[in-house]
DNA sequence: AATGAAAGCGGACCACGGTCCGTTTTGTCC
DNA sequence: GGACAAAACGGACCGTGGTCCGCTTTCATT
């Protein structure tokens, strides 16, 4: 008899040899990015060295993007866990105001340096990895209402987001716009917005 | 002897049956575009549709993504010219505040409704037709400048403008926020950085 | 009008993302 | 452990974006 818990419909389990292949992929694709980068690895490539079927690849993920966002997420949980808890003034420790622009700064820095990835995991189909984006938006909105701004704290998070996007700043980069100056304009932005 | 300005190198002319081409290919792919959708219009389709071989079309245009933008063009002027010479509170006429929040508006509603395009036109390659984009953030930074704001206005114009890209926007549509409810939060979001 | 070289043209060709479906593996029930 | 259905597999196949290169058109010069 199967342990059931009255619990409602939740998803079916993964059978044996579709796990074993979901690890062996991410594996392959993973040792492939940061080999060859993002823009040189082919669904066909990681396929061979996964040493599975496309169809395989296809069923797990979904498409290309689906694909890359599951190896982005990697990183992504690791920057998630040093927002949670790692040291201050990004992890909790410091006051909110600090912890905000900490995680601009680091926010910004790690869409620069992961810019191929994210861009690649962000289809124009906008189907982004749903947890990876909401992560950043929510701890956001936390830090925001700790800081007793008021208003429409989901979106006026989304807002302040919005202009550290990779696709946003590599547009800057064009233009020769620094780092340092996107940082330096986005402080300012955010002490509008909190009011000092 | 060719009539020759004391004018530092121009750009090369443009050949006849490369003038009547070009017409030839845009025509052909705008008809496409609204007959069938952006997503449905492939390239060698506007090369039968213009008559012409597929390879004229990437000379021309470089790339979907080029040609996309070329087509999308033609409305993104139309807006400028209402911006530039329309009526207020959109165009000259108004106060600058209210100027500003009437191109707010005007453009988030324009990136829905053109938001197909502008997804094909704007690559993750993110070589948006550099004009397009480009008039929206100088005439954001000249009404700042016009209300006195202090600061880096080229980025805050930016920055002010980043939450309404198409993209930002489907991800919260997708949240089932309205268009409405982003107006406001983008309102609120100006006035806070304009300062009232 | 003839001429020659540069610019433009076109469609065969390629690699890639994505789908389809006959075959193989897994896990359950007796 | 045998039998059976469900799930997963793999690779042939398709349409698309993009390139390449031998041929044609344009246009300045005479």
């Amino acid at each position: 008899m199967p342990i059931s818990l009255p619990m409602a419909d939740a998803p079916p389990p993964e059978r044996a040899d579709a796990a074993r292949n979901r690890e062996t992929i991410l594996a392959a694709a993973s040792r492939l990015v940061d080999e060859l980068g993002v823009e040189r690895v082919s669904m066909d490539a990681v396929a061979r060295e996964a040493g599975v079927g496309k169809g395989t690849l296809f069923r797990r993920f979904h498409s290309r993007e689906g694909l890359m966002a599951a190896v982005l997420d990697r990183s992504e949980s690791a920057w998630q866990a040093s927002v949670l808890s790692g040291p201050p003034p990004l992890g909790p420790g410091a006051p909110p105001y600090e912890r905000l622009l900490a995680m601009g700064h680091s926010r910004l820095r790690l869409n620069v340096t992961h810019g191929a990835l994210i861009k690649a995991a962000t289809g124009s189909h906008g189907a982004r990895s749903r947890a990876a984006a909401s992560f950043a938006i929510m701890h956001l909105r936390h830090l925001l209402s700790e800081l007793h701004v008021e208003g429409d704290l989901p979106l006026l998070a989304v807002a302040l987001l919005a202009p550290l996007d990779i696709v946003v700043v590599e547009q800057q980069q064009a233009d020769d716009v620094t780092l340092d100056r996107i940082e330096a304009a986005w402080d300012d932005l955010v002490r509008r917005v909190v009011g000092h």
